[in-house]
DNA sequence: GGTGCCCTTTGCGAAAGTGCAAACTGAAAT
DNA sequence: ATTTCAGTTTGCACTTTCGCAAAGGGCACC
């Protein structure tokens, strides 16, 4: 038999904030850990929603394939989030695919064990429902950034909202903690890998953001800001 | 004192499907029915969410402002559905403004009773949740088509689907049934009215489509699906 | 029944971003 | 050490879409 998980490996997260130790217990004692290698699937996108997880560990990157065959990158999970809960909006399949951007470790539960999850411990389904409104807070600003800035714009933020999300301080500037391609920053924001590189490179050489092979870090935050907000640099 | 709002308003309606009439009575006994003349807003975008609404009777135009002034519709809501349910997700403000397109009929709770209601009558809650769940997922939907098509089938595509929501049959065709600009249609798609206006031109040029002043028929709907699809008319 | 105001149309030039092709680079595998 | 290969860079022509400007049209209000 498999040790009992850790209550404390997850006693501090947000989606357990609130939730005394006996009822966490409870909850833990339904879960299996598992570890995911960098560029497996935790599942896919259209499959029926068997499990809900907890990323304890790792980045996840969400991916839904278009009809044509093009790739979009809605978001990043980060650790401490809960991921593929299409259950708790009574959905039958995951909307998207999860594909482990570095190595993960993960808490799965059996999607069965929901209802009586949440009827039991409110507290965890208004977690999860404040999880829910924030995501979708932040699908519609995507809409509204899509729908209104310019590529530039675009990717800027994308850099900015990861280096937020899993940046880590390094001496020359917080380093984007995983794999990121400039294909994957151009599947965030909309536009081709191409336009991702030219960008970067011009900021590389304004010396805003080092960049190596999958590797970003940021340098000088602030002046992304001014891009992202659409503030032009000066014409001269 | 008002008259008892009628069980059978809103019997039907998705949002109350599997409630039993007692609980609908009780439901409908917190509610207020009151009228929205087009163009005036139900609610604001960060202001506080008072009230959460159910839309009886018109449509509603979701707005949300961006910092420089510019709107984006991420959806319209049509009779029958719930709207303004911040506090569902935990959230204390309403994300975006609601504003009558055409003459509406709207009920409305106040957020306190919130709690309450779902504790009561939890087929209520798994209802809402399963809007919630929908409108993630054309939240989505959205941002892969905003991030992967044209504009050209972007614009087809919203007009589809107001004919959809909202279309009543006419003899020429399928008419979007509240005034809609050519503004209204940019907003929605991430473009300028003057490129809508161009396309929508060529599809009456066509015969796809009738507009005038503020209205839109979809004639030959099957021709704009293909458009939507990306499919490029013969280049000769 | 005229006038003002929104909404719409359209032309033209310019900008942003794409697509293709080719070359380059660095890490990992043999 | 060499090879391989995924990831990156860059030039150039081209398309899409925008932005501006000006004109046109219809409805409602006076």
């Amino acid at each position: 038999m498999t040790p009992r998980l850790e209550i404390a490996l997850v006693r501090d997260l947000p989606p357990f904030s609130g939730i005394d130790e006996k009822s966490l217990r409870d909850i833990l004692d339904m879960a299996r850990a598992s570890r995911v290698k960098v560029g497996e699937r935790v599942f896919e996108q259209d499959g029926e929603a068997r499990e809900f997880f907890l990323l304890l560990d790792g980045n996840i990157r969400v991916v839904k394939l278009t009809p044509d065959g093009e790739q979009v990158v809605p978001r990043y999970i980060s650790a401490g989030e809960l991921f593929g809960i299409a259950r708790a909006l009574n959905m039958e399949t995951y909307p998207a695919s999860a594909v482990a951007a570095s190595d993960c470790v993960v808490l799965s539960w059996p999607t069965a064990v929901w209802d009586g999850l949440v009827a039991k411990h409110p507290t965890f389904a208004t977690n999860t429902y404040r999880t829910v409104g924030k995501r979708l807070a932040e699908t519609q600003q995507q809409v509204v950034e899509l729908a209104t800035a310019r590529v530039e714009q675009r990717v800027a933020n994308a850099i900015l909202k990861l280096a937020n999300q899993t940046g880590r301080r390094t001496p020359e500037g917080i380093l984007i903690d995983f794999p990121v391609t400039r294909q994957d920053i151009s599947e965030m924001t909309g536009t081709t890998l191409h336009t991702v590189s030219r960008l970067m490179s011009s900021w590389e050489d304004l010396g805003w953001v080092k960049s190596g092979l999958k590797m970003i870090t940021l340098v000088e935050g602030h002046k992304l800001v001014l891009v992202a907000n659409g503030v032009k640099p000066d014409k001269r």
